[in-house]
DNA sequence: TTGACAAACAGACATTTGTCTGTTTTAATA
DNA sequence: TATTAAAACAGACAAATGTCTGTTTGTCAA
């Protein structure tokens, strides 16, 4: 059988978005130069050529005057409100400091020395996002379960129902928060564990509120 | 009050780091000359020798003769071994396809054809990995709710108690898979459901198993 | 005051990378 | 076969970027 056709077949051009499309996952666009190389072009031309075509497709972007400035266009987003808003443009991650034990106060230093980062969609810049693991059950029967990660958007105040982390007895708590005439109330998804209800004039520190649950399995 | 001490602070270098760390998560890192110009100073080397030190420290990672070559050192792993490997190192994220419908077949169709991207931390290249979202609320019990996201890594066989996705009836679903004695059956985590029992002339389809469960909040 | 040292400045040069012009090869098709 | 268009090649130049040598400035502490 001689050479199979591959010469307007279009595979090597998607072989070569494949390659700039995982380079840039993997932390940088390629150069031209990388492209012609891995793919043995003898030229340069032939890899630029390439690529200029997957930019005209609209399958990658060029920053204009930049090395290395290849870029994925943005994923397209599910068109279902369903909440799915951790899907973002394809290329622009955020890392989340993952915090150990958090104490009384010390989340600020807490948040400079992180146990490691998460990535995740980059969103709103101006959110101030961290990362703490959920020990206990208490909040079991809303799906979050000892293990889990819970990413927590850094704000002092929270409105009824939602899920926050506050600092209770100087430790860092997830619970929902209940808040009715005047009462302040912290609580667990969980019929073994009781509402630690907020006296008046206690003081009770709001962290955050949770906005994403990740959990690992095995 | 006269200008306060920045001389020897260090602070100017933290906000190098900060600049940096955060243009490269935001997709590529910067040069030197953008750094230079992001702080105003008037020579080159100023910006080269923060960036040096940095380096020096550990901070940052630089691949030699690369353009925009600064890198993230790995995040710190938790020592605790509490599966939280979803935290990798910083700068190698994969995206994950996040399918919609999943029906009889048509598996990799829909990987090429996705909603939109995760972003995840790197991990085994090998993985074949996609998402889906849950519907219904037959695993509950195990902490998974309709709208959660799940993260599946591709594979045609599972172990027994593992949580995996099977394509019933010409649809995917997400159960725990439980062997025993030649029987398999797809157990949901919740009274309200019935376990699947599978015949053993029945055509069953594991698509892969349930590594990780997503769940964005409002 | 002076020495030590980090930080910043000045200017240059080397390398990497992007981009251009023009030619040749390959495969499909009239 | 002749035509055509994509793909690849060849060689060059320009711009972006990395890195070097040496000097000056600001701050601390002896």
């Amino acid at each position: 059988m001689p050479t199979p056709n591959r010469q307007r077949s279009g595979e090597t051009r998607n072989e070569i978005f494949a390659f700039v499309r995982d380079r840039i996952a993997a932390g940088a666009s390629p150069t031209v130069r990388e492209v012609q190389r891995e793919f043995g072009f003898r030229a340069v031309q032939s890899a630029q050529q390439h690529l200029t075509a997957l930019v005209a497709d609209g399958r990658l972007i060029k920053e204009a005057g930049v090395a290395r400035g290849y870029r994925l266009p943005n994923g397209r987003l599910p068109e279902g409100g369903d909440g799915a808003s951790h899907i973002g443009p394809v290329g622009a991650v955020r890392y989340i400091p993952r915090l150990g034990r958090v104490q009384a106060g010390a989340l600020q230093e807490a948040i400079e020395d992180p146990d490691g980062w998460l990535p995740a969609a980059a969103g709103n810049p101006a959110d101030e996002l961290f990362a703490l693991t959920v020990r206990g059950e208490s909040m079991r029967d809303a799906g979050i379960l000892p293990g889990d990660t819970v990413v927590v958007r850094r704000q002092d105040t929270a409105r009824d129902g939602e899920i926050v982390v506050a600092l209770v007895e100087g430790e860092a708590t997830v619970k929902r928060l209940k808040l009715s005439a005047g009462r302040i109330v912290l609580q667990p998804e969980n019929d073994d564990f009781a509402p630690i209800e907020i006296a008046p004039d206690t003081e009770i520190r709001i962290l955050g509120r949770v906005v994403e649950v990740r959990r690992r399995l095995v």
